[in-house]
DNA sequence: CAATATTAAATCGTGTGCTATGTAATAGCA
DNA sequence: TGCTATTACATAGCACACGATTTAATATTG
């Protein structure tokens, strides 16, 4: 009578666990911050990703769509649709390039340059969530920009 | 003729810029994970957010829909209809419990006990394409977990 | 025991994110 | 110069993620 178990031919258990998946850490802290952002950008109009939007053009206005696309790793069928809302808020305008009609420029309008300053507490207000030193934060973010680099390489 | 300028009223530029933004670096990554994931979990038939529930469920059969929520930070509208496409998939049933009618529990069947096996390469293709040790993973994700628990402390 | 409050899940509506596909403009080649 | 290939963006369809609301079951209270 055989009482032996043959060993697994899966992954080892602990490998395929929940909580040992990088990933799920990362996916679930974005779940955290989107609760935090949606609280403090609800009275700025924006959603997260907007938000990250209005940050790449007050840093750089007038851009491409490609060019928002690249700063951001997405694509337009994601920009698109969201830039076209950000315009009927009147935070952007889009306009078709003139040198080259296949691109479409992106521009702040006033109320969009004006937004700026409305939103300068929120970088504070998440910190104060995270709770941790901006040694840690900066760490964190080189490290998981590395990471990040990696995985977009991956093709 | 002044020609000196007001100082801004606004949060320093640096902690406004995009790569400032611990938060971005999470998102960017996350959209990195997501395009690693997409690749190996379209031969298993799942996407990401499925693979998740079926990690918590390989761990421990028969929960409750509110169960898995909690343990992946996820709520009902996103659930139901995932958990939904799942059963239709053969991977789980659910099935209302006799002892309180209330709830749903979920249940792998032979096919989703099954799929873990196949899926047993997935958590060391991901470590390849990290191309970094398991030391910094582990650490990385310590960390993220606590920013996690933060963040999910706000309300 | 009946009425009310609470709980668990389902549904609805909105905004992403991505693959696939389509449209229009520009570039490149013969 | 005309044709083809490439580029930039838009559209379509699907799967999330979440606040708000609804439905049904259970718990609590008087």
């Amino acid at each position: 009578m055989d009482r032996k178990k043959p060993p697994p031919e899966q992954t080892p258990p602990d490998l395929q666990r929940l909580d040992a998946q990088l990933c799920f850490a990362v996916y679930s802290t974005m779940l955290g911050f989107n609760k935090v952002y949606r609280k403090l950008l609800k009275a700025l109009g924006l959603t997260y990703p907007q938000y990250l939007v209005m940050l790449v053009l007050w840093e750089h206005d007038g851009l491409r769509v490609s060019e928002i696309g690249e700063r951001l790793f997405l694509d337009f069928p994601t920009l698109t649709p969201l830039l076209k809302r950000l315009e009927v808020q009147g935070l952007v305008t889009r306009r078709r390039s003139a040198s080259d009609e296949r691109q479409v420029i992106v521009s702040l309008t006033e109320a969009g340059t004006a937004l700026k300053a409305q939103a300068a507490d929120v970088p504070g207000c998440v910190a104060t969530a995270l709770d941790c030193s901006l040694e840690t934060i900066g760490d964190l973010r080189s490290r998981l920009v590395a990471l990040r680099n990696n995985l977009m390489q991956q093709d």
